[in-house]
DNA sequence: GTATGATTAAAACAAGCGTTTGAGCACAGG
DNA sequence: CCTGTGCTCAAACGCTTGTTTTAATCATAC
């Protein structure tokens, strides 16, 4: 029965968090939708911050690691040959959509409140979350500066920052915006599908040639 | 007096949402750092998400309006040609980083703030605000649309989706990670020159060739 | 100088928040 | 049977929230 509790409270705070946001969603509301005592969550978890936490580790965690697991893949494939661009970015952006499918319908919120942390907690909360992705995010930017010789640092973290962007944006809010008259099983995979197309182009479009990137270092 | 208040409600509340977010801020927070008694706020605006709503627009209306501007040239100079794509993606994405440099340091958080907007509040309050950028939206999938005849609808409107997503996570946290040991003055002016370039060849990406955009439309 | 309307100030409002408490329940092992 | 232990429950805690109220203050026109 414990362990029920503990799920039940997971499953509606993911998807509440999800909809509404960290700060928008109290405890009463996700005890009171999973049929739970107000203070389960805090014997269970210890604060609704920690709720979050778990929340989102319980996610976060399969995704990241399944994003090595694929990287590792693609460098192996490579050999001493730079690894290609897109199977670069699709080990990188194909984990969270295909969580989404595997998943089922229960984390629909998921990759919402996985788009929202970025910008709906305090930015204590969000270094530690951050420290989930250091591995992942050194290992991506390592690969893709193999791949991509011709960008220099700046450039590369730049269009990183894009891709993440383009991202984190698409699965807060792509399933709402893009589900109009189409087929909402087939949206997640159309989804990906496009947007590492764009991505593979916007990381290997021509750097910028006009500015130095510092005045004496030269172009 | 009066209007003295109100702006000092308005620049502070600016900043504030955009550092910790809408939900985050109470009004006392506010009107605290703001030197004003906390029963102005709804004196002068009714209520705290009417606050929200003139911090926006404030900004906001200028903004679109110069992206317009800015569409009308470069349609007038294309003539009966397709407008020229990177044209068009300027158009779009230079007036909010301008804004940033023409404001000066007063509006740091009001690009944090935009960009916070889509995934911040509840969906009721986006579709108001959203209204703002309706016509903004439609002039700009009409002129990519001429401008990429070669993709569909769903793509086009997919790829502005992330087009949308970089902009606005860039746009919330490319001062903050971007700003390590470089000018700082120069970053924005960077970023968006570097956006500029990503969108533009993410825009003009190859279209997705293996799976046909609906069972038996063909490919 | 005083009346008038706009603005500010201090205080209180009800409601909601996250969290804590302590009693109660179920069920294990001794 | 009793004693822990793990868990749930209703109730209350102290605090903060957005908003409202009521009185004081201000500028201005008569």
């Amino acid at each position: 029965m414990a362990i029920d509790t503990r799920n039940r409270i997971l499953d509606v705070a993911e998807r509440m968090f999800g909809e509404r946001g960290f700060p928008a969603t109290s405890l009463r509301d996700i005890t009171t939708e999973a049929g739970v005592n107000v203070a389960s969550v805090n014997y269970h978890f210890g604060s609704k911050e920690a709720l979050l936490t778990q929340v989102l580790e319980r996610r976060c965690k399969p995704i990241n690691e399944r994003r090595l697991e694929l990287l590792d893949a693609v460098e192996a494939r490579a050999g001493d040959e730079p690894p290609e661009l897109e199977a670069i970015i699709r080990a990188f952006l194909s984990p969270p959509f295909h969580a989404q499918r595997d998943w089922g319908d229960k984390n629909q919120g998921f990759l919402r409140l996985v788009g929202r942390i970025h910008s709906e907690t305090n930015e204590e909360f969000r270094a530690t979350f951050a420290k989930q992705f250091d591995v992942v995010f050194q290992r991506f930017t390592t690969a893709l500066g193999h791949a991509l010789p011709q960008l220099d640092e700046a450039d590369l973290r730049r269009r990183m920052l894009f891709m993440v962007g383009s991202m984190a944006f698409t699965m807060s809010w792509g399933p709402t915006l893009m589900s109009r008259g189409s087929d909402p099983a087939r949206d997640p995979e159309d989804l990906l599908e496009s947007l590492a197309l764009y991505a593979a182009a916007g990381m290997a479009a021509p750097v910028p040639a006009g500015v130095p990137a510092m005045a004496g270092t030269g172009r």
